[in-house]
Order: C-alpha cells, then structure tokens, then sequence
DNA sequence: GGACTAAACGGACTGCGGTCCGTTTAGTAT
DNA sequence: ATACTAAACGGACCGCAGTCCGTTTAGTCC
C-alpha cells in the first residue's frame, strides 16, 4: 500500500445496479470491449455472492478469479486493489438506499419538513452504515469517502441544513454532523461498548437539532 | 486479517514514555525477563528511528527487526501485528501531548474556564492528529480507538461537557463531538478537499459551542 | 557451579495482495 | 475473408504480514 496513494480511476466505472458501464460519451475514451465488459460483470456478481456467502474477510482476489473463470490479472486490471473491488460491491449495494432517500417515501424521501428528513437521515443512514460496516473497513479510505454515495451524503444534508437556514461555514459544519455516522464511530459504540443502536442515533439527533437551533 | 479480531493483550503493555514495562503487580503475571525488556525498548527506539526517518510507509516488520538486532519472531510476540506496533510507537508519541492536557498552560491545561479549555482542546487535538494521521491509519483501528490516549480524550471531553452543564446523554453526545476530529474525517478535509485548518477549526468550534449553548 | 524449566528467540514457511509481460482476442479497415 | 492493432488476458513472480516449531537462554533452586 503507497503512503500517497496514485491516481486512482479505473475506467469506465461501474454503474449500479446493473453493473454495466456507462454509455461511451463522445470524445471520451473508447467503448469498453465486449470482453472486458462480461468479464466485469462476472466479477462484481461473483464478489457479492462470495461476500454474502463466506463475508469480507474469506474473500481473496484468487478465490474471486477462480470463481468468476478469470485470470487474476483481470481482477486487479478492473478493479485495481482488493480496496476498489470492496467499494464497487459497495457502492452497488448502496445505490438502492440512496435512490429511496432522491425518491422514496417521505420522511426519509422528500415530503416531509426538513427537520423531520434529516432526523430520518440520521436514523436510516446510521443502520445503513452498521449492516454495510465490513464491507466499509475492506474499502478502505474508499469505504467512506472517494465514493458516489459520499459526495451524496454530503450535498443532501448539506441541502437540508440551507433548508433549514443553518448558519455558519456549511460545507463544514456538515461534515461534522455527517462525523459521528461514519463506520468506526458506530461500531465501536455499537459493537464494541454495547450501546443499543436506538440510543446511538438519540444522541445524534439530539445534536442535530442543537445545531439547527444554533 | 481475521474478522473478528482475537482478545489482543500482548503483557506486559509498554509504558511511555520510558517504553519500559509497568513493575509487576503481586499475584499478576511473572515478571518480564530482562532479554526481553532490552529487546522492547530496542525495539520501539529502532521503530521511531525508521519512521521518522524514512516514513511510516517503509517501515516493515523485517527492516525492523534486522535493524534492532533481532528476529522477526520476536517482532510480532512483542506487538502482535504491525498495527499493534505503529499503536505502540502512536502511544508513545502522544502521551507527550496528554501530559500537555492534563497539566501543562492554560488554556490547555488547567487553569481556564471549561469553555475555553474545550475550545482549546479541538485546536490542539486537530493539529496532532493531522501531524500523526499516517501513523494513525497504519495502526488500524488502534489507531483512533483502543488506546490509552482515546479513551482519555473521552474522559477529557466528557468532564469538560459536564463541567458546562450540558445536558442530554453525555456519553454519546460526547462521542459525537469527538468524531470530527478522527483522522480520516481530518484528512479529507484538510488534505484532499484543501480547507485550511483554521476553518476546520473554526467550524468544530461553532458546532461545540451550539452544543454547549443546547 | 550445575541442573532444570518456562519463556524468549529466530528463521524457514505459508498465503495473500499486487505487478509484469508474453500471449490471445475483439474490433476494424481493406 | 484477411490483416492489423490496441486492448484484454492470465499466470508466474515478488515482497510483506503473520505463523510455527525446534533451539537458546534467563532465572531459580539445590
């Protein structure tokens, strides 16, 4: 693992939940061979069914190879380390959460007053977190950050603070409100000292309203 | 890496900053016997050498055990994992800073009033974490957890909240307040996205103040 | 000093993440 | 259909974390 870590895109991305790539946009890079495609769709299939199966820590890049019937190489071609093919399951797995926070049912969906929501935020995203929080450790830094359901997380709560005419350095403030939801957090509270999840989240809102009310 | 991580004791804990180990308490465990005492102290000394020498990065468990004159075996009984190492050589050079909190100069130390020790406390806290944030990844979640100095910052913190009369469900409230200032959340902030300390600083200090004020 | 024992020692060994490079193949132009 | 090329493929290979077990040694009791 480099100390600094090197340019990090592996194209084209996925594209949750189907797995498949995005459409090639003009002038871009050329479309992805036919080839390469099956082969990356085998691959992030076999990886869910090997973490749902066996969890995160018996999944090895061999062991994925083998049962997809690819070479190692392509593995690490498409997925660059053990920590990108962790954050592609991931992120797959979370698209459909955040699809229902865009446009499901209110209050976790839009709908509902701002307040509301983002107390709903809180309680969803932090179970979300919880279920998903092997799968975040073998991510790595990728787990919780450098992910399309990050830069989500941030711009939504972000969008209800301004709804709800939080002042201050808001993109900020934000990211230590988001703080407390992220996986180390939780688990140590949860998992490790005992507390019952219901409590964890009281303790959240109960912070959040103190910065709403500023 | 196992799943779940196995009970983790490796006796006798280093006790910074002499890195020697605690004197045996009566009906505890034996003594340590003194091959083994020089060959931890070598041990943590020649490990500091290297990182701040060459970065935490180049550090491996054989470089280090060729340059304290000993066998790899002796590396891993004495710390466990490379984590359990870089959490040894963290605590070592943090416990500095906690004497600093429990008895140095207002407004840090002793002395000031409890808002401002607190506000105090974020500054500081923020710019050593940042300074040690390589060591902190590489030690894993021994890092930002399980450590001498993490349950201090708890205590800390949660005196000072205490002290300022807050209400609610201190623990946790607490633990929130905490959260901005983990490494990874730092790192993102300061590193990647470029804000300057000062207003990551800043905004902590605003929520910690809308916190105190409920 | 000599014998004894529990603990420490150390290096060969294993498995995994990650790289490299010679080989194969999809897509295209003729 | 054939030739061509850029990309994908795959498995041998490397370095490191972590384990295992036969060997050495510190501390103790006579």
């Amino acid at each position: 693992m480099p100390e600094t870590d090197p340019v990090e895109v592996f194209l084209p991305p996925v594209c949750p939940p189907t797995g498949r790539a995005p459409l090639p946009l003009l002038g871009g890079p050329p479309a992805e061979r036919s080839d390469a495609a099956r082969n990356r769709v085998a691959l992030l299939d076999a990886a869910r069914r090997l973490v749902d199966a066996d969890g995160v820590a018996a999944l090895t890049m061999e062991r994925l190879a083998a049962a997809a019937g690819v070479g190692k190489g392509t593995v690490f071609r498409r997925f660059g380390s053990r920590e990108g093919l962790m954050a592609a399951v991931l992120d797959f797995t979370e698209s459909a959460w955040q699809a229902s926070v865009i446009s499901g049912p209110a209050p976790l969906g839009p709908g509902a007053a701002p307040l509301e929501r983002l107390l709903a935020f809180g309680a969803s995203r932090a179970e979300l977190t919880l279920v998903h929080a092997d799968l975040i450790a073998a991510a790595g830094h990728r787990g919780s950050r450098n992910l399309a359901v990050h830069s989500f997380v941030e711009t939504h709560v972000r969008y209800l603070l301004t709804q709800l005419g939080v002042r201050g350095d808001l993109p900020l403030v934000t990211s230590a409100l988001i703080a407390p939801l992220e996986a180390p957090v939780l688990v140590q509270q949860v998992r490790i000292e005992g507390y019952p999840i219901d409590r964890v989240v009281a303790a959240w809102r109960d912070v959040a309203e103190r910065i709403v009310r500023g």
